[in-house]
DNA sequence: ATCATAGTCGTCTCTCTGACGATAAGCACA
DNA sequence: TGTGCTTATCGTCAGAGAGACGACTATGAT
């Protein structure tokens, strides 16, 4: 009874910051990275923390994340579900909310809930936050989330808790769904979109299954009618994502 | 290098109430239900509701949402990764966080970020709600998110939106992992276990296919000696739930 | 010319699935 | 005491897909 009266009671209710932090990946050289920005003010001083800040009072979650995604490095985002769907093609990023953090004491300050948005982008030009290019840095996530924290100072708050759970987000998704191209420009290979795989999942995969697997996916890939050589070797085809965003079945993980 | 400086400022930041709400959901007779609370204040008077309620200052999210669980329905609930882990076998729920939606208009009257959680459960005797039982009930999701909403009034807020996305959820999920055994009481029959899935995936599987996979993945079930004919028909083996959580190769729903 | 590199096509085997037949073991009736 | 109905469980067979790997192609580097 008194749980139902007081249940979304407007008059008294404990007051919460609320701030959006962004998980940004990206494939640079053969592995998955991630961006940090580092913290010019305590708590936390000078600790690497993943970007983020407050929600404002008349934006939505996702809108803040888009918001803060392009302050920090530009990128204009696309919502999963083709919310404000920038076209297929432009600069966009993949954006999908990841989880909220809120634990009693994550901030000293203050009570602050973070929801955690997971960003997949193509590899981007050195980050600039802004304007002080120092504090910003593309990290190998294999560094940072190590067995040996040998990386030196471990992220700050619970960012690296977050950080872990996005890598692992991105790693089962691109499983099950043809999010991998996400981390693609516009065109690409197969052999560039197998080396995307091989850097988030740390494995080797045959060239020529993962080949037969991917071009005999229905709406995986489309031709985009050019080759390339950039890789060298043999030229190669170029594709563009396809409109397919389920892979069923899925693309295993060897060695489970 | 505004947006630095005000990162995580402590002293100015704009207020915001946040709530956590329950996706409550249990296969009853052969279809899968969902918790609803009546609300008896605007907004929304007379609407049905997800059970939820504000997260006080000093606790958690997953502990808000176990809280407000008990409150209405009395069941303890095991967090996925086993932080307060109830025994196995005990009355305990599956709980996990499914999503947070924080739109600046879902809340007429301020602006509220609600944080909603899932929780399995087996089949439960008639939901109190703070002891007023006209006040709770189980509604089976066909009705409420079917095509036409031929049930009557629609969900208050944007509740009919999160329980659509917990029930994707729970479809997508009992899909690689173990987690239908959440639905099922500690003991079970490879029969009841189907029965699950096809209230979940509102399909039909094949017994004898269904048989064999269940059985034949180690550690999904385990043998708990006794058997039982409550089903009737020719008495079936009693199994508890394997301490495998993943499903590897996956269970395939039908009619992709 | 030769080699190194990467891409692409085929083949073989093994596992798993979907379809479905057959048998087993209870209960409800006449 | 059967007969029928229900559910459980075991088996068989064909086809799809994955892993392992051979073979060939087309470019640039030396």
């Amino acid at each position: 009874m008194i749980v139902a009266m007081s249940r979304y009671d407007p008059s008294a209710f404990p007051p919460f910051a609320v701030t959006v932090d962004l998980v940004v990946l990206t494939v640079r050289d053969h592995s998955l990275c991630a961006l940090l920005v580092r913290r010019g003010e305590p708590p936390f001083q000078g600790y690497w923390a993943l970007p983020g800040g407050f929600v404002r009072p008349d934006e939505g979650l996702a809108e803040a994340a888009s918001r803060e995604l392009a302050e920090e490095t530009g990128l204009r985002a696309h919502s999963a579900p083709g919310h404000d769907a920038v076209g297929p093609g432009a600069a966009g990023a993949h954006l999908e909310q990841l989880a909220t953090y809120g634990h009693p004491q994550r901030d000293p300050r203050m009570r602050v809930v973070s929801v955690a948005y997971l960003v997949l982008a193509p590899d981007l030009p050195t980050p600039r936050a802004g304007g002080d290019a120092s504090s910003a840095r593309w990290a190998p996530v294999g560094e940072l989330l190590g067995d040996n924290p040998a990386d030196g100072v471990p992220l700050a708050f619970d960012h690296g808790l977050i950080l872990a759970d996005g890598v692992e987000r991105a790693r089962s998704k691109i499983e099950y769904s043809s999010l991998a191209t996400a981390f693609c420009p516009t065109e690409f290979t197969v052999g560039e979109l197998r080396r995307v795989y091989e850097a988030v999942w740390g494995v080797a995969l045959d060239p020529r299954n993962f080949h037969r697997k991917v071009t005999g996916t229905p709406g995986f890939l489309l031709p985009s009618g050019g080759t390339t050589t950039r890789q060298g070797g043999r030229p190669a085809q170029l594709f563009t994502a396809g409109g397919a965003t389920v892979l069923n079945p899925p693309m295993l993980r060897p060695e489970s």
